[in-house]
DNA sequence: ACCTACCGGGG
DNA sequence: GTGTACGGTAGGT
């Protein structure tokens, strides 16, 4: 009795059921339940190439693999014509009885020489599967089958047919959680000995802290249980009744899930809350991540550190400050050195903990929130669940998206490199993107055009790809670019399939920007958030269509091509030329000029001028190609930039004609520093871009390098943290801390892999690891004050101010001692 | 110049 | 997962 659902898939694995694979969507009804979708009707495969007339399909078919208690075999095959790298193919796709059957089998027959090449053998099923039977998750599906009834906690659904709709899930409902452990400072984080003490989560309409040990409170949504062992009940009786379809934390990944998955096989308790009853499971060594099935886990701190993280204009992406950039909020200022304490002794202390640790749920959820119209649009052009979005980088983006329309296309995929391929690849370098190096100093009036997506649209304009390089039916006849050593053209008569692709994503993104712009004009109850979504997917289009070209040159990918890559950084050479020259002509004096964007100064003429100058460029540039009038600066500085392959890294400073500073190029400052570094560049930050008072920043930074100078330091302030990796005799190198840990050891300290050792650089000339101290050792005045100076903290600051016009001699300059107080 | 070890986020 | 997958810096040699 065939009925249909109406359902949006939010995640997806799959089982062995009686020797078969079968599919399972896990996800949301369109009247609110949560259900799974079974589906046992697709097949494993992968494609072989046989060599010119040789026909292989009934050996392949006889192919069989006995395994440990597992059995590989083909289950048939069938000839197709596919495309490769442009050229029409004849291919045998293989199917087999199981997915990892797939590899097997490759593996099997790689040696036969009647074979010429193998494809799309390492395809995740499940991916395969979103791909081939065009399922996009947090997209509607109406599905064709019947309720079935298998063990599980939710209704499970057979179908028998799936077809995508238009609508998408724009409001799932996002839980977000946040715990807080027993750990006192200075030790590192250990799980095995330390409890988790408070979980709070936050979901719209929905707020609660957990926390085992009784204060008086008149929070309401505070409630006291007994144990660690029912907090991490709670947690999964919490997810189990909310029924979340994103479980969201800020650093869960590498932090509180993995916590919570120790405590719990410590405590015995099984935390078994995917749909499907499995437990949550720990991926990867590398970089943990954690996965639950039926459940999009979402680590926003990944995602906002991935995918916008080079649009942030911030120095760190901890909590508070994406917090305070994202959302204008910050963390609750409590002082987490304290909660050990608190715990031990002070409970009535412990309410203010609690509101700390829902707060940082509340920022966490709110984050998600904001984060939300990115990830669905995300999802929906790359084809993959949040889960796969959210831990994968721009290649890995890329290369997927790639893959769905390789699919679409007929194309088959080129095969990933093997490790020695790797190797070879990784030796390939080649000449980037022009940099036009500044004079250092201060400019007025400053016009800045760029190129709108520069790399893409010559891309797209040019034709590159790895199936139009060099094609013999335009040798001679299309447009040649010399990268400097090695020439070469595109093809003229057949459209690419990388610019096909490219071509389609900015066109589309053209699309919603006019769509923006209508939106914007009619104002209805939800443009807002209509417009969010919109940008949103602009955005994603555009950062998709950048990615291209770092993928060309990207070792591992499929698509690889370093001489597309070169071709279009040559090309860039080439167009950005152009605009200098045009510029010069004009009278424009060109102060930068960087891969795709080039300053000059107006020189006594207007913006009028710079604006026909920029429609007479565009005028000539092919296809997609456009410069655009980024903007105007009263004033600026810049400072010389570094040569990458990959383009260079921007590092300037100019004033908006709003008064806005813009600080481009200087790197953060970690937890192996001392307090006073941290504290120097944070508060020279903050008065560069709170108070706009350069002057004043300068004088600070001279302040604290005179007190040091004058061992008015707290040694406090100087103690540098670092943490032991391994023993103390697998050292090859030992640093300052490993001698430090050395002396510690000797004293009859348990010292090993996860200590976290605090030492001081004392004065003399010897190494550094030979004046390190321990902080208990060290006396006041006896820290090595130029040591501290130069470097920990000049170079926690010096390119700020070289990019203000200082030099590190100013910030070292003894005479006219400011007076300022107030910063000790 | 090359190599080894460490950080990030979280408490 | 039909897996192989950081990137930048300081100190030592």
């Amino acid at each position: 009795m065939a009925e249909t659902v109406q359902f949006y898939p939010l995640d997806a694995n799959y089982k062995i059921q009686d020797g078969k694979a079968v599919i399972n969507l896990f996800g949301r009804a369109s009247d609110g339940s949560q259900i799974i979708v079974v589906d046992g009707n697709f097949e494993p495969y992968f494609y072989v190439i046989p060599k010119d007339g040789v026909d292989i399909s009934e050996k392949l078919e006889k192919v069989r693999i006995e395994g440990n208690n597992e059995v590989y075999s083909v289950a048939r095959t069938a000839p197709v014509i596919k495309k490769f790298l442009g050229k029409e193919v004849f291919a045998i796709k293989v199917y087999t009885n199981i997915p990892s059957a797939v590899p097997a089998i490759k593996d099997a027959v790689k040696e036969w020489g009647s074979i010429s090449s193998m494809h799309e053998y390492d395809v995740p099923f499940v991916r395969r599967y979103l791909i081939d039977r065009n399922a996009t998750p947090l997209v509607l599906h109406q599905i064709t089958g019947e309720f079935i009834s298998q063990k599980s906690k939710v209704p499970v659904f057979r179908a028998e047919k799936i077809e995508q709709s238009a609508e998408t899930l724009h409001s799932p409902k996002i839980l977000a959680f946040d715990i807080e452990t027993y750990s006192p400072f200075d030790m590192a984080i250990d799980p095995e000995r330390n409890p988790i003490i408070m979980l709070s989560f936050y979901g719209e309409n929905f707020r609660k802290v957990f926390v085992w040990k009784k204060f008086k409170t008149g929070i309401g949504h505070v409630e006291f249980i007994e144990d660690e062992s029912q907090l991490i009940k709670k947690f999964k009786e919490t997810i189990e009744s909310y029924k979340p379809d994103i479980l969201t934390g800020y650093f869960s990944d590498g932090f509180d899930l993995p916590y919570l998955k120790t405590r719990a096989e410590k405590l015995n308790i099984r935390l078994d809350i995917g749909l499907d009853n499995s437990e949550m499971r720990l991926k990867s060594k590398m970089e943990t991540s954690v996965s639950i099935s039926g459940i999009a886990h979402l680590d926003i701190f990944k995602f906002i550190k991935k995918v916008i993280g080079s649009s942030l204009e911030t120095y760190s992406y901890d909590l508070d400050t994406v917090a305070s950039q994202l959302l204008g909020e910050k963390k609750h200022e409590v002082s987490l050195a304290e909660l050990s304490a608190a715990w031990d002794s002070k409970n009535d202390e412990l309410e203010k903990f609690c509101e700390y640790c829902l707060h940082d749920s509340y920022l966490t959820y709110n984050l998600a929130v904001k984060m939300l119209p990115t990830i669905i649009e995300m999802v929906k052009i790359v084809n993959l669940p949040v889960y796969d979005i959210n831990r994968m980088g721009f290649s890995q983006l890329v290369e997927w998206y790639t893959m769905k329309q390789a699919y679409l296309f007929n194309e088959i995929a080129p095969n990933k490199p093997s490790y020695s391929e790797v190797q070879q690849r990784r030796l390939n370098t080649y000449q980037g993107a022009f940099v036009y190096e500044p004079k250092p100093g201060l400019y007025k009036d400053i016009a800045v055009f760029d190129f709108r997506s520069l790399y893409p649209t010559i891309l797209g304009s040019h034709n590159i790809g790895p199936d139009t390089i060099n094609c013999v039916c335009c040798e001679g006849t299309s447009q040649i670019i010399d990268d400097g050593s090695e020439k070469y053209w595109f093809c003229s008569k057949k459209r690419g399939f990388i610019p096909t692709l490219i071509e389609d994503l900015i066109s589309r993104r053209i699309r919603i920007k006019e769509m923006v712009k209508t939106e914007k004009a009619d104002s209805g109850r939800h443009a807002g958030e209509k417009h969010a979504f919109l940008d949103a997917r602009q955005n994603s289009l555009k950062l998709l269509a950048n990615s291209f070209y770092g993928y060309l040159g990207f070792f591992g990918a499929r698509w690889y091509s370093i001489e597309c890559a070169r071709s279009i950084t040559a090309w860039g050479r080439s167009y950005i030329h152009k605009v200098i020259d045009s510029a010069q002509k004009e009278g424009f004096m060109v102060i930068y000029s960087d891969t795709d964007s080039v300053f000059l100064t107006l020189d006594g003429k207007t913006k009028e001028d710079a604006l026909d100058l920029i429609g007479s460029i565009n005028k000539e540039l092919p296809g997609l190609m456009e410069l655009e009038y980024e903007g105007f600066y009263p004033a600026g500085i810049f400072v010389s930039a570094k040569l990458g392959p990959f383009g260079a890294k921007k590092k300037y400073a100019m004033i908006s004609e709003k008064g806005d500073l813009k600080i481009k190029g200087f790197e953060t400052v970690r937890r192996n520093w001392s307090f006073i570094a941290k504290d120097v560049q944070e508060n020279v930050i903050g008065i560069i871009l709170r108070e706009n008072d350069t002057q004043k920043a300068l004088a600070y930074a001279k302040e604290v390098i005179n007190s040091l100078r004058s061992k008015k330091v707290p040694v406090e302030k100087v103690i540098i943290h670092t943490q032991l990796q391994k023993e103390i005799v697998d050292y090859a190198n030992k640093g300052p801390h490993v001698a430090v840990a050395q002396r510690l050891k000797n004293k009859g300290r348990s010292i090993g892999p996860g200590t976290m050792i605090r030492y001081i650089v004392t004065q003399g000339d010897d190494i550094i690891r030979n004046r390190a101290r321990l902080p208990e050792e060290v006396k006041e005045r006896e820290y090595d004050a130029e040591y501290y100076i130069n470097h920990q903290v000049i170079p926690t600051v010096e390119r700020i101010f070289n990019v203000l016009g200082y030099r590190k001699e100013d910030l070292l300059e003894t005479k006219e001692q400011t007076k300022l107080e107030g910063f000790f």
